[in-house]
DNA sequence: TATTGTTATACTCTATAACTATA
DNA sequence: TATAGTTATAGAGTATAACAATA
């Protein structure tokens, strides 16, 4: 007789919240690697994607959408522009509406390829009913307000 | 007419990746509120419910199943030790084998119980069923190497 | 030679506080 | 008085490298 190492018992086996985390790792790793030769991090590339959907908004705005704190959002926007990427436009003395540069549009739609490349890599498997289901029920959980940060202000109100 | 702000577009809505970070953000804020009383981290109540579950685990291989890194289990581990939750024992000169002490099994219980309260505040409202099957697909997506750091071996071979 | 546990350390993300200038 | 943007900084969490002891 082998010795085999005696099986590991999951007590997590019927926690969703543990395997969301575990989800949510491995998919930022991934999207982390496929953003990676356009010198876009995935929070880099979400602003990118709410201003291509929604040129004008402000700096505040995309960051209340996106669940990114101002102070936070003013470097991140910041190398954006110096990349070339986005542009600022004074619209009130204190708000700055935030649009794509030509350059931005190119590496964005690039971003999004790659990103529609990695969500098939990663959840192929599962049928797209089943996705859709997936997303409208984390949709709840995230817009559900467990979160205390947010300051009500969020993507599709 | 009143001026009501334009409605942003969400260019996430079929994003399961986006959907599922957001949602671990949420849940990850919301466990650790939970826990907090009991002086627990997320990191530190996965440690107690593995090896409540299987005692004599030793730290590395709590760690490979956890995800968590060796070198980050030494600290977390001593911390455990430290508040008398965990004791350790040397079975073979270089490892350790964990268990937990009847402090630890009482904070462990108590944590499960946070656990599964926080589970039904943030997933109620979604359908046993569907709960499962979104635990399921969930599981092969983390399970499915996307991850690099994995070094084979995890939980539920 | 590979593995365990450990330390030290670096890097990224996220959070708080404080400030200014506008509204 | 509240908001936008900014800076500085602190704190988690996670990553790598190196080492000693053991298998």
């Amino acid at each position: 007789m082998l010795k085999t190492p005696a099986p590991i018992i999951d007590p997590f086996e019927k926690m969703l919240g543990y395997h969301l985390r575990r989800a949510s790792v491995a998919v930022m790793s991934d999207i982390t690697r496929a953003l990676g030769p356009l010198r876009l991090k995935p929070a880099d590339a979400s602003v990118l994607f709410l201003i291509a959907s929604n040129a004008g908004l402000t700096q505040s705005e995309v960051g209340r959408a996106l669940g990114i704190l101002r102070a936070n959002m003013a470097p991140l926007t910041a190398a954006l522009v110096r990349k070339g990427l986005v542009i600022r436009k004074r619209v009130d003395g204190r708000s700055q509406a935030l649009r794509l540069s030509a350059a931005g549009e190119s590496v964005c739609r690039a971003a999004w390829e790659a990103t529609l490349a990695h969500e098939e890599t990663m959840f192929g498997a599962i049928p797209k009913a089943a996705r859709r289901r997936c997303i409208e029920d984390l949709r709840a959980v995230w817009q559900g307000r467990g979160d205390a940060e947010s300051e009500s202000d969020q993507l599709d109100p």
